[in-house]
DNA sequence: TTGTAAGCGTTATCAG
DNA sequence: CTGATAACGCTTACAA
């Protein structure tokens, strides 16, 4: 058996609040008794059970993280920036990853409902769930508008639509294409398509945009880049969802023999560290990852302590200049 | 307050052993008191309290993952992997993403002995810390040999490097070096070097190994990289220590004046589906990732019912053939 | 078929 | 400066 609080106390010949007192520092000890204890936890390698303390509290000091996949490079290096935070600010994560299956979405959120977790971060898909409406916990969203009581945090995607475009079209680009994924999923990301619309038409061309399902395989993504080019043969430009989509969009484009930038050129989004480090030079929209993480944990903190929040909270991108557009 | 076992019991008139006994679907009941129970639940929102329950069973249904980052597309697609595993066997996750910072990884590993998990799964690069000596609990270690009592879970490295290097031969190419992790580090990957060395003497070649650490910036890993190029003009081909290294040394070789694979070939390492999509030109040895992880939560279910293992379990590689080498 | 009561390992109140 | 004891919310013998 693993020694609990009691053992320690029985072998150090005092009390159990006394033993408490000296784990957690609190009160007025003798030198003498803290010795006496710490030297009966050393023996018995005492280590006190976490899950005790956080019934007595009410409170785990852990956060959920709800996204789609960690093993996608904006996500990850999202969790990776949230788990250090969060880790700064006394916290643990427990990840769900939910693939965008709502079952499996449901079933995390139902359980973290539970008391389990302090706080919940969420950026996956399905925003229609129903335990979302009524949380009595503190939740704060990325990238995803789940409910009116719900605060956002997000990258500007009106700004990112308006960057990218009229990157390409300063270039010299007057067909350009935008890849997106489904319309009814009201992220804050279908900005992007608005502000490349706007743009588009604000310039006297015509915007054509894409849905491309964000869950697919990339063969199936790349089958619908193929219809891009045999739809649009005279297409000068594309403006991705991501970086990955642009990464198989170039290939794509060498399938139909066309060099990135000189016959098409192509501008991704997200911007992760590990995309610029693999294909520096796609040209790209930068996600601001540690300000958005920064500002999820604050607002999180403020949500969790009671406190007042805006609806909404956009931070600016920038742009990435490579060599693809 | 959020409503407890006891309201509803009140609500109900029941006792709250009767409202465990439906919640858990145990013993007998008669449907009356089911609906009724059931009913109240429904009115009060009722969650049950995860953490009360933990306590009593002292167990938490929950899996540590200690790795480096998450960020890493080999350990964000193995997070991935384990944890979708993971959750169909009942458990949930708790990352720990050290950043190979041993304060850091000492710390989570302090905090998650206390009972906080069932089980961990490690894949962090500093093995030499205290408290993996007597955990106490389940661990598995993922590609690191932790200590003499932890089961280590690998992709056959020795097989890779003996693959790539035989596959560059193979090839054409004389003048092969090849970069891998600081040797002290006694991890499986050295394997690779050893197979690499090996096979490099076995047809007469002379084997040279540059060392790179694993935690420094992409910046400082190029330096590296073009010293290859200034100390061995003659190269004529680079086995990676993994794929994100391998497209830097491709962006050095373009910075030579060097065309992939004609004036240099590249093999890289771990194969992961990202890196495939996103590369899919890079000759690379494929890790089992599927395979391993689910390996991993066989030791590890193993260990936590105390049945007997083995000490290593080593799962084959393969070569994915692109354009690179 | 249902209820009573003890216990999981902590912390905190209150008394000394 | 230290110690009894109740409480956190649930589960499960044991009783009825």
């Amino acid at each position: 058996m693993t020694p609990k609080l009691e053992d320690v106390a029985k072998l150090a010949a005092v009390s159990k609040t006394t033993v408490s007192r000296v784990l957690n520092n609190r009160g007025y000890l003798s030198q003498k008794t803290i010795d006496k204890v710490h030297a009966a936890m050393a023996q018995l390698d005492y280590h006190p059970n976490v899950v005790a303390r956080q019934l007595y509290k009410n409170q785990t000091n852990l956060i959920g993280i709800l996204l789609p996949s960690v093993a996608n490079p904006f996500f990850g290096e999202l969790t990776d920036t949230l788990e250090r935070l969060l880790y700064q600010a006394g916290y643990k994560v427990l990840i769900g990853n939910s693939m965008n299956d709502p079952q499996k979405e449901a079933a995390y959120l139902n359980q973290l409902l539970s008391r389990q977790v302090d706080g919940l971060i969420v950026g996956t898909h399905n925003q229609h769930i129903q335990a979302y409406q009524n949380p009595g916990l503190p939740v704060v969203a990325i990238d995803r508008v789940m409910n009116e009581d719900i605060p956002v945090i997000a990258s500007d995607n009106y700004q990112g639509g308006q960057l990218a475009t009229t990157h390409l079209i300063d270039r010299g680009a007057k067909k350009i294409i935008h890849t997106n994924g489904p319309e009814d999923l009201k992220t804050p990301a279908q900005r992007r398509r608005s502000a490349y619309e706007t743009t588009m038409v604000a310039h006297g061309l015509t915007p054509i945009t894409y849905t491309v399902d964000f869950n697919i395989a990339p063969s199936a993504k790349k089958a619908v880049f193929r219809q891009i080019f045999q739809e649009h043969p005279d297409v000068e430009a594309v403006f991705a969802a991501n970086d990955v989509d642009a990464a198989l969009i170039q290939q794509v484009a060498g399938e139909f023999g066309r060099q990135v930038p000189q016959d098409l050129m192509i501008v991704g989004y997200d911007g992760t560290n590990l995309m610029r480090e693999v294909l520096p030079n796609l040209t790209t929209i930068v996600q601001p990852i540690e300000a958005m993480s920064k500002m999820a944990l604050q607002v999180l903190t403020q949500r969790i302590n009671k406190e007042p929040t805006e609806k909404e909270y956009i931070l600016p991108v920038k742009l990435w200049p490579g060599q693809t557009g």
